[in-house]
DNA sequence: TCGATTAGTCTTGATGTCGAGAGAACGCCG
DNA sequence: CGGCGTTCTCTCGACATCAAGACTAATCGA
């Protein structure tokens, strides 16, 4: 047993990786037991819920898709009528994606079901330990963004 | 400006999720230019050669691919004739896929580039910070593997 | 004011993956 | 030795996403 693990570059990345995966599994689970049936769907409807009203666009840049599955995304939650199309009043070209009541309902009491399964999954660390966590995370996130601009 | 940021479980997540795509963005666009048109067609042939040959659902499991994925990203491989299918000698059920040549030589040239790629993510961190990250994704992903056993 | 550029949304076609099921082979147990 | 559940691979249909293009509206410069 060493005590150091191999903490390469490819290593932790594939550690990031295999517990990313892990906890997306849980994650999307937690979802389907709310009724959702794809994780993009739960997604629109919670950036939504804290952002409020928003174009098409800016609910893709935020959930990391794009404007053709924003749309296909916005058609199913429409169709189940959660939410509604509203084109801007200022801009004729934005259709800004509204949440509709039963939506709201909806969408509250999912999140915070989902939210309490979140916590499960860091419950055994230290407030310390997530501060840690937090930053390094962070950190290594602004690198990549960084790289990628590069 | 708090000192304290939001390390709830959902956020926390957000921020393991949103890093996780910056690498991925930077990691992806790595292997690209190493010329693979997709991650797992690299992931496949990397298997093999830090594995050895392998049946085609132990491939799967490890990179966290079904068995139907792996069929076609064999299937593409071995179109480039970077691997065979062989069939197991001793359980005529198994087909086990090996490298070529040519997949050993381009698999061991680009994973070393990969590698230094991948390298250039974690730079600025110091050893005890490697350490500590790992250390902490890997309890998380432990934790998330038992919940979702559970 | 007019033309060109930019921004925003939606449509369409392609693609990689998944999930379920079929078929073959294995191995255990009675 | 014979049956039965299990394991393995592949096929096929469905699907969510993406990428590129079309269309409309706004904006900005001349």
């Amino acid at each position: 047993m060493s005590e150091n693990p191999d903490t390469s570059g490819p290593h932790l990345w594939l550690v990031w990786w295999k517990a990313y995966h892990s906890i997306e599994k849980y994650d999307r689970q937690s979802i389907q037991k709310l009724g959702f049936a794809t994780l993009s769907d739960f997604a629109v409807l919670e950036v939504l819920l804290h952002k409020g009203p928003q174009p098409v666009n800016s609910i893709g840049r935020r959930v990391l898709l794009t404007s053709g599955s924003i749309t296909a995304a916005v058609d199913r939650a429409e169709a189940k009528g959660l939410v509604e199309r509203r084109s801007s009043p200022t801009d004729r070209r934005v259709v800004e994606v509204h949440l509709t009541e039963a939506g709201q309902e909806l969408i509250e009491r999912a999140f915070s079901k989902h939210a309490e399964a979140l916590e499960e999954v860091f419950a055994e660390f230290s407030s310390e330990e997530r501060d840690t966590l937090y930053r390094l995370m962070k950190s290594v996130g602004k690198r990549a963004d960084d790289l990628n601009r590069a």
